[in-house]
DNA sequence: GGACTGATTTGCATCGTTGTAGAATCAGCG
DNA sequence: CGCTGATTCTACAACGATGCAAATCAGTCC
């Protein structure tokens, strides 16, 4: 068995609860009580029993991480930032996967699993605005990623309209008139890619370019294999398109792979920008022009949200919605002109 | 504050100790009781306090896993696939990120905060045969992906040096003689990049091909970017070669992306073959011929071993090594022949 | 020398749960 | 109607830590 107050106490000949004091850094311990005690310590091996010292004291320095799937490199690469976070905070963190699925999304919500930390970052994918009364939940909680409305809880986004016009009118402006998008999802109802196309849509709208339904194609889950599927099928539809926007890095490079077996050349015949700028957007073939939405600001920022929230005493303050910058990233798949 | 056990028993009207009954399905609860004492949990929303439990279980149905980074697709894919098997069985799953780092990796295994789980689930990079010591800890530890010796605790890995050297002698196969690696790195003892390097001697020495050091470039993050660096360092050093070997997908990926801004076709000039079989390798330009190490297979015997240690009671068995199969998987990048 | 003061140390209750053991209840039976 | 043995429920003591308040100690001052 693990050693505990008690073992300490007696081998350093003094009361637990002075070990405890040693340990817990109160100023009254004599030098020489508290070398006695370090020693025992040491000799021991002693590691506090995180459990016993949660239960008392309420706080576990625990956090969770919801993801919809690791699989997917943006949040992989996400989850990665908030765990380096937190680390440095001496937080620990616990990642759950939801793929996306509303159903977990919720359970996770009421998941006695929870009780276990101390507040939780929700990367939503498959709530809709009508589920707004789950997130009132009574345990500091942060949205991660979607922008949201009347929400009843801290959330730390990026511009998806702002970015996503801003990516079509990057593509506008190097001449391009027919963009196709790739990663529309009308299940969904407020997330990214409502609010992406919204804003490829201001960006059409502003510079006189009819919107044309026949270039959007649906995707799910944006994993690489729905952005070659969501290629073929624009394919298929045989319509003219001289760019395509994805909705995220992975379909991007999924898509400019089916491309490019097709024959069309990128960015001669067709430009290609994605949304996300993962690590390996900088070195496919061509190299991904994309957008980065402020990954590492909106990690950090959203745990120290969280921090924030846990520290809290007394009344509550209303809820916070922190927005990252995003910048487009030039690289050959789509240049400037 | 959270409904406890006693607050459900007042409602109720039974005593707290039912109430527990009642939650751990002991079989004496009189029907009538149980719909009672269920209906009071409902009603207040009752969720049990898991540290509570833990402590005087000693069970926190916890467990961690310790990768280098997430940002790598490998480990990010695999902790998915751990965190998905562990949700299975209903499982919460702590993530740590080691770096790679012998300094962390040996910190985890001394960390107060392992006392929130039930075990360890680690893959090293940095450790090596001189920390044998440093695995006998009091607690069930598994260690993924690095064959090792007499180490004393559970491994569960692939066949490095097998799936490498089958890995060389299919680009041998297929007429290569020049066969650069890209991976090498002699600050570690006994890891991947050791056994595969291993595999890929004795695939030469197998072939009488022979054996040449400016060949080999070192790298020891295996990121993209390193892939990259060992080919622009490859190409400065300009000896001839016909083929790559990547000891990971991610260094293949990187490093084929140089190659071809370097003007060499792949895989008519250089034919490229990594190790991981990422989701990503098959949508690359070209797709990209690789190893599956079998990582589906490993994630879950690596949990399942775990578990078994876990459950373990009296005197502890042996440890054991479990030995994933690999496959090569083909695609463009190298053709069979 | 004894009261007073502030610095150290200690004892006890407590966090919310489960295990053990025993008390209360009940049906069946002589 | 009391006895018996099974069923159902309850009381109490942990698990290992922390917070509070009280006890002890070492000096200081009169």
């Amino acid at each position: 068995m693990a050693a505990t107050l008690r073992d300490v106490a007696k081998l350093a000949g003094v009361s637990f609860k002075t070990v405890s004091n040693v340990i817990n850094d109160y100023p009254h311990v004599r030098p020489a009580t508290r070398e006695k005690v370090e020693r025992a310590i040491a000799e021991l091996g002693y590691k506090p029993n995180l459990n016993a010292r949660s239960l008392r004291s309420g706080r576990t320095d625990t956090v969770a991480l919801a993801v919809p799937e690791l699989n997917l490199s943006y949040f992989a690469e996400l989850a990665g930032m908030v765990i380096a976070a937190a680390e440095e905070s001496g937080l620990t963190v616990v990642v759950e996967q939801t793929g996306g699925d509303r159903d977990r999304e919720l359970a996770l919500l009421r998941s006695p699993r929870l009780s276990m930390t101390d507040g939780l970052i929700l990367s939503p994918l498959g709530m809709g605005q009508e589920d707004a009364d789950a997130l009132n939940v009574p345990f500091p909680l942060v949205l991660l990623g979607e922008r949201t409305f009347d929400w009843p809880c801290d959330h730390v986004t990026m511009r998806n309209v702002e970015a996503a016009r801003a990516a079509t009118e990057y593509l506008l402006a190097s001449g391009r008139r027919r963009i196709a998008v790739i990663g529309e999802y009308e299940g969904e109802v407020m997330g990214s890619a409502r609010l992406r196309l919204r804003g490829y849509r201001e960006a059409l709208a502003a510079h006189d370019v009819p919107y044309d339904a026949s270039l959007v194609v649906r995707a799910t889950l944006w994993h690489r294999a729905d952005g070659a599927r969501a290629m073929h099928e624009l394919l298929d539809r045989d319509v003219p398109f001289d760019a395509v926007f994805g909705f995220n890095d992975t379909m991007a490079l999924g898509a400019m792979r089916v491309l490019q077996e097709a024959g069309r050349r990128v960015p001669e015949d067709v430009a290609v920008i994605g949304f996300d700028d993962l690590d390996e957007a900088a070195y496919s073939i061509p190299s991904l022009t994309t957008v980065d939405p402020g990954r590492e600001w909106l990690a950090r920022t959203a745990l120290e949200t969280l921090l924030a929230r846990i520290a809290e005493v007394g009344p509550k303050e209303p809820p916070r919605t922190e927005l990252a910058d995003y910048t487009i990233v030039e690289r050959e798949s789509a240049p400037r002109n």
